[in-house]
RNA sequence: GUGGGCGUAGCUCAAUUAGGUUAGAGCGUCUGGUUGUGGCCCAGAAGGCUGGGGGUUCAAGUCCCCUCGCUCACCCCA
């Protein structure tokens, strides 16, 4: 690492030309699979009003606490660097008057999020997420098939080996009952818990589930499960759910300590992990947001969405060893020998273009070795030659690179002999 | 926010036992080996204030301190 200079903030990354393929891969498979489910592309601004996350994400997050962006503009408006979609795309919902579109309302998105944290292996202050809402309608049968969105983009990207981990929640009524419940149970152990574990006992109880010191795991094993306070509405839901992803064949593990780190998740939550799931294992999850509309001042919308990172989409990609295609070559060279011949490289190479053929040509005079090297190291099939003899003679000498014939063709000729010399082996009778 | 590991060319790494002259190699890049022909091979060149600062010493890439950065884990999550 060279030290002078300025480098990039910490916890970000580059994407480079040989990233590229394979996020092309993620974006394209993914919108595919929105397409085929009739969901649409939605983007919204990097930043928004602080006060649409302090609402929305909910201000006991630990995202609202210690992670956002947050900073006052110019204008003395405070605004923050967006953390995550969900609350975006519910005011954009709102902002538009969607609520007169047939409902559900389904769109999806792929865009940055940013969360300052101390960034290790698969975290990012600026990380990249797929993720995609279903908004106006409460039924399971949506859960359903936002969850196979996800399920099936990441089958469709070759991670095959990732575990659906599910588990409800209940709704507003029924959870000062489970909280309570939750409270009565770990008070007494209060002492056992962890510094994090005594704050959430007063600040969010449901957080305590999950907790994974081995301590607290330990006085948790008993501790109530939230299924089993849920109401029958919420329960009837569950259950739907889970039989509409039996019948996708999306094997769902229950998970009572899932609880998710988002305040305003409602019935169902889901999580989508790898097997060995290690400190970074979360690929994607959601859950259903029947309450999060109100929460930013509309009037009430159920939803039901997910997130799921690219960066780890293709940590995991690689865990199973697939590998990315490396970045498309040029097809052609166009190699200039001498000062004369640069007007004509550079209007035949605008010929081939314009013939749609990806064409690399040479900036200045050289030596035909070192045209032909730099041609065959880009991986070009055809170079073109195009030497003081050519100008002169109003030729161009078309040579494939994978061994045929070099042929000698007049200048209106090029095109369809570069495209002849593409599509197989030159002979001489084509010039 | 709390801990651990690591910082030498663009990349991967060398630099003998407790410090010893102008810090090397492979890959990559460029040029040449052919006064107009690539790959393989050969030769040459460019490319480093050894992350930065301070200290110890006759002498520091090497030892000490500080700092910055990278990285891994905790935490949190995607």
């Amino acid at each position: 690492m060279p030290s002078s200079g300025l480098r990039r903030p910490r916890g970000t990354a580059d994407r480079l030309p040989a990233d590229a393929p394979a996020w092309e891969d993620v974006r394209q498979t993914f919108a595919r699979e929105c397409r085929l489910r009739n969901f649409q592309p939605i983007s919204t601004p990097t930043f928004e009003t602080t006060e649409l996350f302090d609402k929305g994400t909910g201000s006991t997050t630990d995202i609202v606490q210690n992670e956002m962006y947050t900073f006052d503009d110019r204008g003395g408006d405070s605004v923050t660097l967006r953390p995550e979609g969900t609350p975006s795309v519910v005011r954009a919902y709102q902002q538009h008057g969607m609520h007169v579109l047939p409902q559900p309302v389904k769109l999806y998105y792929v865009l940055p999020v940013f969360r300052y944290d101390r960034p290790q292996a698969g975290r990012l202050r600026e990380h990249h997420q797929i993720g995609a809402e279903a908004l106006g309608d409460p039924s399971p049968a949506v859960d359903a098939e936002v969850i196979d969105l996800l399920w099936s983009t990441l089958q469709a990207l070759g991670v095959t080996d990732l575990a659906l981990h599910v588990n409800s929640l209940g709704d507003p009524e029924s959870r000062p009952e489970y909280r309570a419940a939750l409270v009565d149970f770990f008070t007494p152990h209060a002492d056992k818990l962890c510094a994090d574990c005594q704050m959430r006992l007063t600040q969010n109880p449901l957080r305590l589930v999950d907790c994974k010191k081995r301590t607290c795991a330990r006085v948790s094993a008993d501790a109530p499960r939230s299924l089993d306070y849920v109401g029958d509405a919420a329960r009837r839901h569950f259950d739907t759910l889970r039989d509409l992803l039996g019948a996708l064949d999306i094997p769902c593990t229950p998970d009572h300590r899932l609880v998710r780190g988002l305040d305003y998740y409602n019935r169902t939550v889901f999580e989508i992990v790898p097997p060995d799931s290690g400190a970074q294992g979360t690929v994607g999850g959601g859950g259903r947001y029947d309450y999060l509309a109100e929460a930013l001042g509309g009037p009430h919308l159920p939803g039901v969405g997910f997130g799921s990172g690219i960066e780890r989409i293709l940590l995991n990609r690689r865990r199973v060893g697939l590998e990315e295609a490396p970045p498309p070559p040029p097809e052609v060279y166009v190699a200039p020998l001498a000062d004369e011949a640069l007007r004509v490289v550079t209007t035949v190479a605008a010929d081939l273009r314009r013939a749609g053929i990806v064409t690399e040509a040479g900036y200045a005079a050289a030596s035909p070795r070192s045209h032909l090297r730099r041609a065959n190291a880009a991986g070009a099939r055809v170079a073109l030659i195009v030497g003081r003899r050519e100008v002169e003679a109003g030729r161009i000498s078309v040579k494939p690179l994978d061994g045929g014939d070099q042929v000698d063709v007049a200048l209106d000729a090029v095109v369809p002999s570069t495209q002849a010399a593409l599509a197989g082996p030159v002979t001489a009778s084509d010039a």
